[in-house]
DNA sequence: AATCCGGGGCC
DNA sequence: GGCCCAGGATT
């Protein structure tokens, strides 16, 4: 039996239910395949399932402010995913009437839409033989045909994607992309697979070859820098704080945070009051400072890890508007802010 | 080609 | 602590 026979067979028995696979429409295919970028289903699902109810349509989705979206998508993760979202549905919906296009070529046209998204809708909306490549992809055929270029090397992407466009069944490519995919992600995992009872045991290369454990490879990334993050959760006598939006490039962009003291090096506590005293939306007024977590909250990004301390700052009045306390949970906050504000319960 | 962009879950 | 995840954009 061929690859793609063996693989189909096995989808057909072993597939999970999942709400994007009851239909074809491209608005429901491209919203899952955007919120399941570097993203596990089990953490993805439970977004679907509100931004399709919140958003039934691409019309629902262009009318929202980007504040709207970026709130739904808060927690997810990789945020520029919910802004290019927003941004492609607003030109589907303004200038496509509706229409998403109904190829790959015209579909890696959209913001937010690479390689493997343009390939996955295609095949799946539209049955186009256009082969994706993801993590799984990569890890099914490496151990398969026992090979060891590198998956994140420039060579590798093409070596792989060519393979994959050889072994499609262009007869039935949504299935072919989907079935890989769930191959990957149930049979052929990570770690410890169950290689006994895989379909493809006698023919796969690492399998016979003992090299299961060694193949995808992948060429090592650079370890996280160390940041420390000193918040200032500022709280005046009539019920504000402050939320700052961030702007410009770097993380979390267009989502809330606490006024922030940002260092490359830890800084002692005299130091760091010092900065407070003259920090624009206090500066010599009289307030009372308190650490709130007396552990410093380590949160690990893939790039960063940020050493981070809350600081209530109680003053009379604030030189700024600020916002009532008790509005505090409308606005889109990393998950780092998030965890804060729910444990410290205003 | 290398780096950046999140957060959760696993070992 | 390291690795992985239905990747894409930027430099």
């Amino acid at each position: 039996m061929i690859f793609s026979e063996i693989l189909i067979r096995w989808y057909s028995n072993n597939k999970r239910a999942l709400p994007w696979r009851q239909t074809k429409a491209p608005y429901y295919i491209w919203l899952s395949e955007i919120i399941l970028q570097q993203t596990q289903i089990k953490q993805g699902l439970p977004y679907y399932t509100s931004f399709t109810e919140k958003f039934p349509s691409v019309f629902d989705l262009a009318k929202a402010d980007e504040e709207e979206v970026l709130k739904l998508w808060q927690g997810l993760g990789y945020y520029s995913r919910a802004r290019n979202l927003h941004a492609t549905a607003k030109y589907i919906a303004e200038e496509l009437k509706g229409k998403f296009p109904n190829n790959y070529k015209g579909l890696l046209k959209l913001k937010g839409i690479g390689d493997y998204t343009a390939s996955a809708i295609a095949s799946i909306c539209f049955d186009e033989a256009a082969a994706v490549v993801d993590g799984n992809v990569y890890r099914v055929l490496s151990r398969y045909f026992g090979i060891d270029t590198p998956i994140n090397s420039s060579k590798g992407a093409k070596e792989f994607k060519a393979l994959a466009q050889e072994l499609i069944d262009k007869k039935n490519p949504a299935d072919f992309n989907q079935a890989i995919m769930e191959f990957g992600a149930m049979q052929c995992k990570p770690q410890n697979p169950d290689c006994n009872i895989c379909p493809y045991n006698k023919g796969c290369i690492a399998f016979n070859k003992k090299t299961i454990n060694n193949l995808p490879v992948k060429i090592k990334s650079a370890k996280a820098k160390k940041k420390y993050f000193n918040f200032l959760v500022f709280i005046s006598e009539e019920g504000k704080t402050v939320l700052e939006k961030r702007e410009g490039k770097g993380i979390w962009q267009n989502l809330y945070q606490f006024p922030l003291i940002e260092t490359n090096k830890n800084i002692d506590d005299h130091t760091l009051m010092k900065q407070i005293k003259e920090h624009d939306l206090i500066k010599g007024m009289p307030f009372e400072l308190s650490l709130y977590n007396k552990d410093v909250v380590v949160h690990k990004l893939s790039h960063q890890h940020l050493y981070t301390k809350f600081w209530v700052v109680n003053v009379n009045k604030l030189l700024v508007e600020g916002i009532p306390t008790n509005q505090i949970h409308n606005y889109a906050v990393p998950i780092l802010i998030g965890n804060f504000i729910e444990a410290f319960n205003f």
